[in-house]
Parts: structure tokens; C-alpha cells; sequence
DNA sequence: TCGAGATAGTTTAGGTTTAAAGTATCTGCT
DNA sequence: AGCAGATACTTTAAACCTAAACTATCTCGA
């Protein structure tokens, strides 16, 4: 992700105290405005975790943060998830599931099991290794999230869910159509 | 970047209702649980709206994000930033800056100007053309934000701002350990 | 039955990103 | 002055990722 970080020591743009009633136009700019600061803020966040996340699994277990999370998926379907699926959960291409998958399966901690129902699916299954070996790093991944987080109360974070809900809600509406 | 997403139709992990007071390691768990919980939401938004910023910017613009990251730095800029600025800002490694900044230059958007102090160091500025192109893009982009997030109300927004803002401060503090 | 279109996955070409090693320059200490 | 270490940037190798083209299989209507 290659943002464009968001500073806090930064001028603001200038209010106009003279217009104490707004017309469309500035308050669609205010608006404007608070949404690239949120957007900005959220994605500075977000960056900066992920780095810090992928870093700590490479020293800590030798892996990528993206193979990491494939097995996260897996591990969470015992029966298997078809390449499309987790193309679609992971919110990356199918080419680029195609790779990761690879990669995992000559590590030997996935397997692609043909589909009988149709022969152009497989199932991508974690074997007993890959079980083995995401156990013991989603125990750390957890405790070093919980770490990273810890600058927020539980209200906070119980807030900060529901925010981001309404918005992922949002964000599923909108492309709907 | 590229999460495991989280999913809202999710049998949540089972609540031990017959325990009113929770032991350290509960409290642990739940914090834990929490934290995950708040970290994979965030994820989510943050990737499906950098890969709709991602689409719309190639569709329209034909320009690739972090491309136009890196003028949106230079532009709050004028007098230019090094390299190293640059890197820092955009929380990604040197080497990625040369590359982002070798095609930029190619295509005559920014220069490479070299330090007259220091023979190591260049600042990076955008040319008349790299900004008149920003500016255009710029401000599409951001009625792109602000469509994105509309589902939120200008309150939300402020309070997000404010918990991310925290969690920011946090995420800076701990790693100056 | 058969063939048109849809679907599942892979491949390809090119850009992005990282970590680590490399080059050139600068700074400060002696 | 001169050298050791730090700094600014680039290069390299490998992984990641995308969009688009491709292959193989399936579905369904005529």
C-alpha cells in the first residue's frame, strides 16, 4: 500500500470566519476536506501496522505477510476454499492467488485437491503442517496486533468497529449497483 | 496490500456466559479478539478503497497510485523533497522511491534536481506540467473520497478522525522505543 | 446433441515493493 | 590531512500484484 501520509504538523486550510452560513459550495468542500483528512489518517494507520506486522512474521517465522494471510483464510474453512474464493475474500486478483498458492504448496503447507464436481475447480486446503505452522504464528500475529492496538480503550475500539462497519456496509452498497 | 478480509456473516467465537467475572487470561483473549476483530475491519476498508482509488485513477487518468502518491507529496512541497523525504513519507523503501520517481521523470512530470550542498542528495520537484496534471487529477480524486465515504456523517467522520489520530500518536510513540 | 457463452483457473507482461548489498559523498575525529 | 563511519541514493534479486489474454471445462438453450 503507498500512501500519501497524512502529517499532523500541517497547515489547515484556512476557515473563512466572515460566512456564518456556508453555501453549497464550501460545505461540499469542507466535507471534501474531512474525508481526505479521515482517508489520509486511516490509511497512514493501516500502513504503518501492516509494515510492522510483515516485518515481525518475516524475522519471526520466515514468511510473507500475504502468505501468511492465505493460510488465515484457509484455516478458517477446513474444508477448503476454491481460487476464486479466496481471490474474492482477499481482494486481490486471481493471478496473484494463483502465485501465493504456488508458492505454499511447494513449502508444503497447502494443497490443491482437484474438485470432483467440476473439473476446472480445486480446493486449496491447509495440510496437517500448514495447520501446525499457522497455529503457532496466529497466537504471536494476535499478540502483536493486541500490542499495536493498545493505544485505544475497549470503547474505543468497540466505536472505531462500529464506525468502520457502517462504512464497509456502505462500501458494499455502493458498488452494487 | 493484501488482508485476509473479514467477514460480516461470521459465527462469532462462543461467549462463556457463565463466568460474571473473567479471569486475567479472558480479559486477554477478549482484548486480543477485539483488537483482531478491529484490525481486520480496518483492513477491509482500507483495501477496497484503495483499489477503487487504484481502478478510477487508471481509468481516468491512466496514472498508477503510488505515481500519483508521489506528486501529491511533492505538490504540498515547492521547493522539493530528497529522496529520503520522500521514503519516509510514503512509509515505503528507498529503493521503490527511485523506481516511482525514475518514471516520473521519464514522462517529464518531476525532476531530479541535485543539491548544491550536498553531492549525494537531489530534491524532487514537480515541473509546471507535473503540477498542472496533479491539479486535475487532485481534485477528482478527492470527490472520489468523499463519495467513498459518504456513509458516514460529518460527526462519524470527526470521531474516526479522532480515534485514528490516537491511534496514530500510539503507533508513533512505541516504536521510538 | 451441440455450440455459444459463462466460469475457474493460469499465464504473461509490466509495474510495485521489499530487503540487502553496493556506490558515492559527507562528517567528524584524530 | 586523512580515514572511519554515517548518510543518500541506487541496484539487485525475489516476491507481489494487476490487467488482460488465454485454456479448459461447464451450462444451458435450441
Amino acid at each position: 500500500m503507498p500512501p500519501f501520509s497524512d502529517n499532523e504538523n500541517e497547515q489547515n486550510p484556512v476557515e473563512d470566519e466572515d460566512a456564518p452560513v456556508l453555501d453549497l459550495a464550501s460545505r461540499l468542500t469542507q466535507d471534501h476536506h474531512q474525508s481526505l483528512k479521515l482517508w489520509l489518517r486511516m490509511l497512514s494507520c493501516t500502513v504503518r501496522i501492516e509494515n510492522e506486522i510483515r516485518s515481525r512474521l518475516r524475522a519471526s517465522f520466515g514468511i510473507t505477510l500475504p502468505r501468511f494471510d492465505l493460510m488465515a483464510q484457509l484455516e478458517r474453512y477446513p474444508q477448503g476454499l476454491r481460487m476464486g474464493e479466496l481471490s474474492k475474500r482477499m481482494m486481490v486478483t486471481g493471478g496473484n492467488i494463483t502465485g501465493i498458492t504456488d508458492q505454499l504448496e511447494q513449502e508444503k503447507l497447502v494443497v490443491r485437491v482437484p474438485d470432483p464436481k467440476d473439473g476446472r475447480a480445486y480446493s486449496v486446503k491447509l495440510t496437517a503442517a500448514g495447520r501446525k505452522a499457522f497455529a503457532t504464528m496466529a497466537a504471536e500475529h494476535e499478540g502483536w496486533i493486541a500490542e499495536l492496538l493498545q493505544g485505544l480503550s475497549g470503547a474505543d475500539k468497540s466505536q472505531m468497529i462500529e464506525l468502520l462497519s457502517q462504512m464497509k456496509q456502505h462500501l458494499n452498497a455502493s458498488d452494487e449497483k
